[in-house]
RNA sequence: GUGACCGUAGCUCAGUUGGUCAGAGCACCGGGCUGUGGCCCCGGGGAUCGUGGGUUCGAAUCCCACCGGUCACCCCA
């Protein structure tokens, strides 16, 4: 049988209706908080990525969908969509907007990974940046918005961690003090942390393993270098949260994959999701603009991981409205009456459904039923000899007829007994 | 990418120590009620037992490989 490739899956109506029930939960509060969609192309060149997430990075060294296109250049299926945004933002040369500049994207992202519950290789994120905003206010407005967002879809128990990076000038200095940390007792660190030491030392401290855990206890924390400007940020973001009653814990140990990040970063964890839990995570990006060539603009973003959160969401019971009308038609000529009436009441705005397989009225009746109809219209051939059609309410059994000269006269007279 | 567990109808599962083992419930279609649903009763369609090899007189049942899922690691949304 052919099957949906590994870590790539179908979404049934069933869940499809969950995901656009979410998806426009998620749009209307994003208008209310004045961002605008941009869309931009899942395909870009590997370059972007490289550039942006980093060249060391898990992400970029083995987990990118890249292939060489027929003309030679270096495609990739975007991993993320920060980098994609970025680069639109410089192209079509964005920062001569007004500022700051709320954009969101919602769509498919790719990452070549063993699949898991809450890991797929095609997964989907709502992905939200503010470009021109240089102060802690954004950050911790974005992070309300993340909350209200994923609260909107009755989430529950979520847990806000926060941290901060520092700048390039703070965290140097830090990465190098625990490097010689890590390297002091490398022999007693797991094999990824003495990997980490060397090429991505802050990694480390975000590892599993108890015994490193345990060496750990020690270690110099990021927030105790954080120069007075990164420090005053990161206090003034704590601030705001707790003014706003937005409970959080700070994570010292909390850092991102992607190298791009500076200053604040958070994560949004869900209870109950196993090793994936993380629902919604970001972070302040000051330097990844001009680094893709653009111009000096300060940045926040962060992503929601659509499939995440529809793990923990608690959508409404009925999202799909049941008809209002079925039309039972029996004989040729009833099933081109039912056609050209569901036709006509459509228009009017009626949820209407019939049928053209020509079924017992019995196997019509079953059909209405689970479709959960309101009322059946049956149409016979008495009934259009007589002029009077059967309307019949499934909830009570109550039926009854009505008369009607036309076609025309019929629909009114539907739309009438129907409003009531 | 590593390890563990798992893979029988659309879904949830049963299938003893290899030998009527290809089944049940739900769902679907139809009949009982030749034009009246939801309950009930009856019947029907639907499975190369994940795929491909191998062992055997004989395999869903044992072995191997591959594919897929789940969980953990790695990492991350």
């Amino acid at each position: 049988m052919l099957k949906a490739v590994r870590g790539f899956k179908d979404l049934l109506p069933e869940e499809a209706s969950v995901w656009a029930y979410l998806e426009s939960r998620a749009r209307e509060i994003l208008a209310r908080y004045g961002f605008s969609e941009i869309r931009i192309p899942v395909l870009e060149r590997t370059e972007l990525f490289a550039r942006s997430i980093g060249e060391t990075t898990d992400i970029v060294e083995k987990e990118m969908y890249t292939f060489v296109d027929r003309n030679g250049e270096s495609l990739t299926l975007r991993p993320e969509a920060t980098a994609g945004v970025v680069r639109a933002f410089i192209e079509h040369g964005l920062h001569t907007r007004p500022k700051p500049l709320k954009l969101f994207t919602i769509g498919p992202m790719f990452r070549h990974e063993r699949p898991q519950r809450g890991r797929l290789r095609q997964f989907h994120q709502i992905d939200v940046e503010v470009f021109g905003a240089a102060s802690p206010g954004t950050d911790a407005e974005l992070v309300a918005l993340a909350l209200e967002i994923l609260g909107a879809g009755g989430a529950e128990g979520l847990r806000l961690e926060v941290n901060s990076l520092g700048c390039p000038e703070c965290r140097r200095p830090y990465r190098e003090k625990l490097r010689e940390f890590l390297l002091a007792r490398r022999d007693r660190l797991c094999e990824d942390c003495q990997r980490r030491a060397e090429r991505n030392p802050l990694r480390a401290l975000d590892c599993k393993k108890e015994n490193c855990q345990a060496e750990y206890r020690e270690a110099p924390e990021l927030p105790d270098f954080l120069c007075e400007t990164c420090r005053g940020h990161y206090e003034e973001f704590k601030t705001y949260l707790q003014e706003a009653g937005l409970s959080f814990v700070e994570n010292p140990r909390l850092v991102r994959g992607l190298d791009y990040y500076t200053r604040t970063i958070f994560e949004i964890k869900a209870p109950g999701l196993g090793a994936q839990d993380t629902v919604a995570a970001g972070g302040r990006y000051d330097g990844l603009v001009s680094a893709l060539g653009g111009p000096e603009t300060p940045a926040v973003g962060f992503a929601i991981g659509m499939e995440r959160w529809l793990l923990i969401a608690r959508p409404p019971e009925s999202l799909r409205l049941p008809p209002e009308l079925f039309i039972a038609p029996l004989g040729d000529e009833a099933r081109r009456w039912a056609f050209q009436l569901a036709f006509a009441l459509r228009k009017k705005g009626l949820r209407v459904e019939t049928d053209y397989e020509g079924r017992s009225l019995k196997a019509l009746l079953r059909q209405a039923n689970r479709l959960s109809a309101e009322r059946v219209l049956i149409l016979g051939e008495e009934e259009l000899q007589r002029r009077k059609v059967l309307i019949k309410d499934l909830a009570t059994g109550d039926q009854m007829f009505l008369p009607f000269e036309d076609l025309r006269d019929l629909v009114n007279r539907i739309l009438i007994e129907m409003r009531f």
